[in-house]
DNA sequence: CAAAACTAGTTGACATCGTCCATTACATTT
DNA sequence: AAATGTAATGGACGATGTCAACTAGTTTTG
């Protein structure tokens, strides 16, 4: 489909002269390098905030929020990590005082998490820097933004639905 | 502009039903979770080929195929890494007798990288599972595809070009 | 020509992350 | 009561990205 320039190799100095051969038109590619880029910008903007480095903190904080009482599987399920990995986000929000955690009433295996005082101020705080790091992508139109996210929210809902029914 | 439905609270067990808050509107979220998955899926398909783990070395192995003689820091600014981080990189596909490594001859601090013929026949072969990897996102159709592809490809660029330009 | 400033690349230290595996505790099924 | 399955924890491991310090070569400046 694309136009496939597979031709002529040259030396190149500078950036932008790069020829990225078939990552041009892979959208994994473009996934992955700006996950890096969008990463940095998040972890300034979130600079000194208990939440910075990494996505987990930042999801954990908003999902307990809107729903307390909510597990750390569904947590991890959402945030696309390994249940062991969101224990260890969950254990350094606990030893910042953001987050508590209850043995659930109903089950004994699982745990109710909430969210402290602390907790919900942060994630006031956190949700507007997570509004304005929509300035990251300020050369796109709105109009744009929206058809992006739209596209990537449908990819995103159905690998976490599929990893949720099997395996 | 989209539904903010940011009032009420509700305790959930299955993944299905949160609510991502703020995040059900972020770009950012959605590259930085989708990456893992689609990472994932990437190093599955690449397992056992010498490149798996990590965008760096694919994106070196095509940047030095399509532009024999390109250096490392050219590669670094494509791939958003550290200059250092794209050197140990290296280091491994040298070890693995993929990159040769020649001084330039018209600077000094330089090196030019060039694919050996292991180089060569690898870049083939990952070039055929890169494009098969659209196949990770199944139900999109090409232009959907193709119009996500324009979009996120337009602000790597940008992004890579005023990373470039200064600091 | 010499000193200063800059650039390319390397190296080591460090924190984080994701994964794998074993273990404990509890539930549900039979 | 026994077996199977699920929730969470903990340790170990490898890879990754970042930062700062360092070497070496280049360009600029006076």
């Amino acid at each position: 489909m694309a136009a496939e320039s597979h031709a002529k190799q040259s030396t190149v100095t500078r950036v932008d002269d790069v020829d990225l051969d078939v990552l041009e038109d892979t959208l994994s590619f473009f996934i992955r390098s700006l996950n890096l880029a969008v990463s940095r910008d998040l972890d300034a903007r979130l600079d000194g905030l208990d939440v910075a480095r990494g996505t987990g903190k930042v999801t954990a904080l908003f999902l307990i929020g809107r729903h307390p009482g909510i597990r750390p599987s569904v947590i991890a399920a959402a945030a696309m990590m390994d249940r062991s990995a969101i224990g260890r986000v969950l254990d350094g929000m606990e030893r910042h005082g953001l987050v508590r955690r209850e043995p659930d009433s109903e089950d004994g295996r699982v745990q109710a998490l909430f969210l402290t005082e602390a907790g919900e101020t942060l994630a006031a705080e956190v949700r507007a820097i997570v509004r304005e790091s929509r300035a990251f992508f300020h050369d796109m139109s709105d109009s744009e933004y929206a058809q992006v996210v739209d596209l990537l929210r449908n990819i995103y809902w159905r690998i976490v639905k599929s990893h949720s029914g099997r395996g």
